[in-house]
Order: C-alpha cells, then sequence, then structure tokens
DNA sequence: ACAACCACCAATGTATACATTATTTGAATT
DNA sequence: AATTCAAATAATGTATACATTGGTGGTTGT
C-alpha cells in the first residue's frame, strides 16, 4: 500500500473515530514523524481529507480538522433527507424485492443485537449500512451514490455526538425496517415518507440528547 | 498566486471547456514542463480534479480526463432533480421576494440576451448562475450548497455536448423565470414542479440533440 | 509463428533540500 | 506601559533527486 494512503487513512480513522478532536491543528511536520513518512504522502492525504470535507484550511496556514457543529446539524440532515429520500424512491422503483425482505426481517430483530455485550453497536451499525448499501446497488445512480458517500462519512462523526441510548436504536431499527418494507413493496411514496420520519426522529433525538 | 493553484485553475478551465478532450491522459512530466512548474504542485493539482471527479485515476498507473457519457446523463440529472428541487423548495421558504421577483423580470426579458452577437451565451448563462447563486443564498445551507457545487461542474462541461440552440435557451429561460416567479412567491411545491418540468425539458432536449 | 519470459525504460511514488511566507517575539520609541 | 516595527523562526510551498513499479518490447524456446 502506498504511504499516502496509510497515512490518508489513518488521519481519516482517527477523525472520524474522535481521536484528533474538532478543531486540532495538523501540522506536516510532526503527522510526518508521528507516521514515519515524509511530508510529501503527508500533504496528499491532507489534501484529500481537506476535499472530503473533514479537514478544512486553517487561514492562509496549515490545516485543522473540521468542526462538527450542533448549529449546523440541521443543514446536514436536510441535505441528507434530499439525497435519501430520492434514493429510497428510486430503490423502490427498481429493486430486486428479496433483497429488501431480508433486509426488513433481519432488521425486525436487529433489536437482540443491541445488549450491553456490544457497547460499539458493531452488529447493528452493520445491518444500517447493509441497508444504505442495498438501496445504493438498487438506485444504480453512480453520482448519487457518490454524493451520500461523501455525507456519510459527516455522519459518522456525527453519531458520536449523541450518547448512545438503546431505546432510540431500536427505534431507529423499527424505523429502518418501515423503510425496507416500503421498499421491498416496490412503493417509493411510502419509502420516502418512511425515511423522511426516521431522518426527522433521527435529526431531534440528536439535538435533545446533546443541548 | 501560489502554483499549485495555477495549475489547478489552468487545467480545470482546459477540461471545462473542452480544451481536454475526455480520455485524455494527463501526464506529470509532460504537464510540469507545459505549464512551467514542477511535479509536485501538478501532483496537488490533479489530486485536486479527481476529488472533483474532472478526472480519474487511470487503472494504477496515471491520470485522465473524465469521460462524460451519454449512458449517464440520466444518472446526472436524477442527482440534479434531488438537490435543485429541495433547494427551490427550500429557497421558497425562506427567500427575500424581491431579490427572485427581479430575476424573474430579468428572465422574462432575457430572450434578448439570445442574439447570434454572442455565441457564447455568456450573458444568458450569467443569469441562469445569478438565479442559481440567489438560490444557494436564499438557501442558506453550506452542505447542500456544496453539493451542488459539486454538481455544477460536470453540468458546465455537460453544455457543450448539447447544439447551441436558440429556441431551446429561449424556452429554458422561461422556465427559469417560472422557478424564479414560484420562489418569489413562497410556494415551495410549484417551485418544486417548476425545477422539475425545467430539468426534464433540458435533459430529453441534450438527448435529443446528441444521439 | 505464437507465446511466454526477461530486461529495459518510462512514469509515478517518496524523500529531502531549498524558497518563501506568515507568525511570533523582542526591542525600541512614543 | 503599550504599541509598532523588524528580525528571527518555524511552517508551508516548490523543486529535484532517488526509489519503485508497471508497461513495453525484444528475444528465446516450443
Amino acid at each position: 500500500m502506498r504511504a499516502s494512503e496509510r497515512a490518508y487513512v489513518a488521519l481519516r480513522a482517527d477523525i472520524i473515530e474522535w481521536r484528533l478532536a474538532p478543531g486540532t491543528v495538523l501540522g506536516e511536520v510532526e503527522l510526518s514523524a508521528r507516521l514515519g513518512v515524509s511530508r510529501t504522502p503527508i500533504r496528499e492525504a491532507l489534501a484529500k481529507l481537506t476535499a472530503e470535507g473533514l479537514t478544512e484550511p486553517q487561514s492562509g496556514r496549515g490545516v485543522v480538522v473540521s468542526a462538527i457543529s450542533l448549529d449546523h446539524l440541521d443543514e446536514l440532515f436536510e441535505l441528507r433527507t434530499a439525497l435519501e429520500c430520492r434514493a429510497a424512491e428510486l430503490a423502490a422503483d427498481r429493486c430486486e424485492p428479496e433483497i429488501f425482505r431480508t433486509l426488513h426481517q433481519q432488521l425486525t430483530n436487529a433489536g437482540e443485537l443491541i445488549t450491553a455485550d456490544d457497547p460499539s453497536r458493531a452488529d447493528y451499525y452493520q445491518l444500517a449500512g447493509d441497508l444504505d448499501a442495498a438501496v445504493d446497488a438498487a438506485v444504480g445512480n453512480h453520482y448519487l451514490t457518490q454524493a451520500l458517500k461523501n455525507l456519510r462519512v459527516h455522519l459518522v462523526r456525527v453519531r458520536r455526538l449523541g450518547k448512545d441510548n438503546p431505546a432510540r436504536l431500536r427505534d431507529a431499527a423499527r424505523e429502518h425496517a418501515a423503510i425496507a418494507l416500503a421498499i421491498a413493496n416496490r412503493n417509493p411514496i411510502v419509502a420516502s415518507a418512511a425515511t423522511t420520519v426516521h431522518l426527522d426522529n433521527s435529526l431531534r433525538h440528536l439535538l435533545s440528547t446533546t443541548s
């Protein structure tokens, strides 16, 4: 693997998993020492992160980890709603129903996955990711998929803003199940509506637990 | 201005204005000779272009100018419709009506701008750009605006695919005027519908003149 | 003659040295 | 004492030298 890619992956994970807090200054020399590569691949990695929006150019000098402001959560969710509702509609229009029927089943039973044994909720988030991937595949639109991918980078960071709340996660699983069902039934209107409802619930929960 | 930025701007313009055709291989050494800077800023510029989607990594080695396939025009417009309809809705909800009333007037009279004197249609596209900018400002959503900005890069390239057609441009101006009017009237439903209609007309016109 | 393998070459990936610029610190003057 | 200007320093921006990898072409063997 190329050094620039290793640096990019490492930094990206550090930012997404909050090991590098928003506002942290990322100096090239410091990173090149810490990651054991020269400045050139570090610069390349930082450029990629900046293009993704995970870092921002510091006024004229250096880059810093982007802020995740609660003030802008509503903006993030406005874009998310626009993209995911359309994606759900298109998926309902084009999907192989069996795939989503299976996901519906799994999501209906997902309550069992949310246990004290797994505080990271890896299993649950895996399943939610599977639904996203299935929607992407059903939609079959590279541009829309790409836009969603760019967005999800930020959503993973946002996830850590809210406190862990098993009850909310179980509700979210049910809402995901409803979306999967609507898509399986090839009903775009319901799929879009269920997505709208789910995202509104998610946003309100986030805002209520963080403020 | 930094050398990497100059290289980026120059290459971006070359691609958008079709001086560099899709598929063209962009070798670092060749570009560094042509633009008179070393490979380092060239690499930075190419990385930025690749992040934007204007260039793509050539299987393992080098980058090429991205293809603009007619096969994917519908996908591009699917994303465009999702974003612009939502933007129009939100703008209708939040705008200062005067601004859009003025734009409505200007767009209504835009037919005069489309003359043989200006084959590049600079004046008309300027006005269309003003409407986009006004919508962005009224929406006031950084994430949505950014997503639209990423999209418009590709749309400018697509514009050159279709033959110049004054009649279609005059229709498009009327459609834009309808969008501006709906926003000025603070009617989200009509604004979204007018946008949908406009984009469908644009896509069908593009497909009919290129196939 | 065709296919496979090896060697050479060219282009990218990385490191480092050098240039430039912005920030900070210190000193001098008001 | 505070403010401003200048010099030093540290960080980024650029160039170039070196390393590595992938591709191409030629040769050899079947």
